[in-house]
DNA sequence: CGGAGGATTGAGAATCTTCAATAAACGTGG
DNA sequence: CCACGTTTATTGAAGATTCTCAATCCTCCG
């Protein structure tokens, strides 16, 4: 069977929010079922309409946009208690695709019942709300990164931000490292850059010590000092993220 | 004194939804008043915490964001209908700054009635989560572009997505034609290049006969051909956008 | 008339991309 | 457990786009 929400493994976290009984009732009845995906498969379809939306359970991916001739942008990592296909269940229709890059679990609900939601537990409405302007944030980072720093800034900028996600949401495997299940192609497109200079730009980082990646593990030793070759101000969330 | 909600001269224009009375009711009591702008003026400062928000009642303005060492990025133009300071009623901070480019007028909210609206209003609710939805959309739209497509097709992109937005809420002059408050710094910071490459990306989509700009006023003669130049998808909204 | 901000243009310099080749890692079947 | 094909990572080098510097021009305004 499925988790439910009341033993939820991520709900005990320390960034996640707590639930009033009223509102976990809620959830549990609002949960429909369970999603499990291998890494690699493609989760939401850009341009699809989804019946259901989803919470991340367990695993990381990502979300991303093509043109019309191939390229592609990744616009955002996914991590455990985010938010997925919103998109579809509010505006009609996913703008954006979404693909497991680890093997991944989500909480299922249905597009139809988030009218039930706003009418009838405006917490979790609002909660929703939260998640969506915190969204807006973390990809405007984004495209402040991509607009404005140099190809070195935007991978350090992209490992810190990797690194407090990871920590959040409990993905990572110890105080300043993480499991790390991307390719440098889809580094690449997050920042921006090409493949060929995305590596040199790693390399670069691990040169000086910055990082570590081997055997699919992350490790940061000094994510201060990260953080001054990104040149950035971003800080960790409060505790009181929602989960929905 | 101020416009009267159920007089608002943007809800009449098709791109917005209508209102049911008991809605408009309440929006009237919403609305605290009214605040003008002139061009050129800081409507919200990067990091504040303003006890208000806003919905842009006339003109328009930009979103942006600063590094450390004063590199900027905008993140998002700012027209009529916009919600604007959201961010500080739902997160406590403003992430971002806001800016008026033209005079500017606002309708004027509250930020703790927030609670109220999600309250008592769950159709309001669900407008402002719609909204804020749709400007992930529209950012990451704006870092595909910054991301993935040259100095050129950005510039591109630019042009057919003002025109669509000032196409939309009413700020265009006429079917082809807008009034074009912006410097090419701003666009150059909108679109990730430097200045003076902008300038050169500008006078080739000029010689081009793609954009024509001069006396503060933009025309697009063949809006078709200048989305082909961006490799650009984007369609316009269908008409039901909220308008608090 | 003089000054300030904005637009435009040219040219050399730098970052970043693309091409190309090699090496390493991984999974599969024998 | 090894051979082999495939994917991913790495590196060098040439070429392109884009940036920075610098100068000129233009318009607006007091």
């Amino acid at each position: 069977m499925t988790v439910s929400c009341d033993k939820c493994p991520l709900r005990s976290r320390r960034i996640f929010k707590n639930l009033t009984d009223r509102e976990l009732d809620f959830m549990k009845s609002f949960k429909m079922g369970e999603l499990q995906v291998d890494a690699g498969a493609a989760v939401i379809m850009e341009g699809s309409k989804s019946p259901h939306f989803f919470t991340v359970l367990s695993g990381v991916g990502i979300r991303d946009k093509t043109l019309p001739d191939g390229r592609r942008q990744i616009t955002n990592f996914v991590f455990p208690g985010d938010l997925v296909g919103l998109q579809a269940g509010l505006l009609g229709e996913m703008k954006h695709g979404v693909e497991a890059t680890s093997d991944m679990v989500f909480c299922v609900f249905q597009r139809e019942r988030i009218w039930d939601l706003f009418k009838n537990h405006p917490s979790r409405a609002y909660d929703v709300t939260w998640l969506a302007a915190t969204e807006v944030r973390s990809i405007s980072d984004s495209l402040l990164s991509v607009g404005r720093r140099t190809a070195r800034e935007r991978t350090a900028r992209m490992f810190t931000y990797l690194m407090r996600r990871a920590q959040e949401s409990g993905f990572a495997s110890s105080e300043n490292s993480m499991p790390f299940p991307f390719r440098q192609l889809q580094l690449a497109d997050a920042i921006g850059v090409s493949l060929v200079h995305t590596n040199k730009m790693i390399q670069s980082l691990r040169r000086d010590g910055l990082i570590e990646l081997e055997d699919g593990i992350l490790t940061v030793p000094d994510l201060e000092a990260l953080h001054e070759v990104a040149l950035s101000d971003e800080e960790p969330d409060d505790p009181g993220r929602p989960l929905l």
